[in-house]
DNA sequence: GGCCAGGACACCA
DNA sequence: TGGTGTCATGGC
């Protein structure tokens, strides 16, 4: 079972820095993680470019947004309903605990801010790290079910494991450095688009060395 | 025209 | 606890 280090060097060799999050402020780091859930990054960047467009991109200027104009902005993102009503719902929180800035809440211990926005309605455990990791620079792993697809087809996972548990896996082998979890992730992300899809693209992938899918001994021996 | 995407949640057994 | 349905758009 390949290092979860050398993984990350196989991929940073291959890919480069690439420096997430593409966003210019915290809050729109929020805003793109809750829009991108289980939806394409291009659909999020149209919808985002619709709320930048309606200078509409801090907490004041979507809470003033009539929900159905809200829903509009962001259609183009899918599940437009719920996630507009989970954008507002994040901000009226921001606004009841943390003077309507995210920035407050950021700025606490990891696992407090963690488990503030596990407990809203529409943030699960992915949606948290990613505001976590990206929009306050705290040293919270994201896993994605990119991550999990990798890993098993590299043999360091079974497939069976929770979220948590995959977390804590790279928590603990990984020095808890926010720049690094921030590139794993996006490397892992940037990878996975290129080959590691559900039909997977082998010949000139750069892990094929490491990976069940292109490497017949490397399947026969998990 | 089907498949897929940087999930989360309610519901059920 | 684990499996399944629902939410929805747009690019390829």
């Amino acid at each position: 079972m390949p290092d979860l280090n050398t993984i990350y060097t196989k991929l940073l060799t291959a890919y480069g820095p690439l420096h997430w999050w593409p966003a210019e402020t915290p809050f729109e780091v929020a805003i793109g993680a809750l829009l991108t859930q289980n939806t394409n990054w291009k659909n999020v960047e149209i919808a985002i470019d619709n709320l930048r467009r309606e200078q509409a991109l801090t907490p004041q200027a979507i809470a003033a947004l009539p929900r159905q104009e809200l829903e509009q902005l962001i259609r183009p993102s899918g599940f437009f309903r719920q996630k507009a009503e989970r954008l507002q719902q994040l901000i009226e929180y921001l606004q009841s605990a943390h003077n309507g800035t995210l920035e407050n809440l950021l700025n606490q211990p990891l696992e407090v801010a963690r488990l503030e926005l596990l407990q809203l309605k529409g943030i699960g455990p992915e949606t948290a790290d990613s505001i976590l990791l990206y929009a306050g620079n705290l040293p919270s792993f994201v896993v994605d079910a990119y991550t999990m697809r990798l890993f098993e087809r590299l043999g360091s996972l079974i497939g069976n494991e929770t979220y948590e548990q995959v977390r804590d896996l790279f928590m603990s082998r990984l020095p808890a450095d926010p720049e690094r979890y921030n590139e794993y992730h996006a490397l892992i992300v940037e990878h996975c688009k290129r080959f590691c899809r559900k039909r997977p693209l082998c010949e000139q992938c750069p892990l094929q060395t490491n990976c069940r899918y292109a490497n017949p001994q490397a399947r026969q021996d998990p």
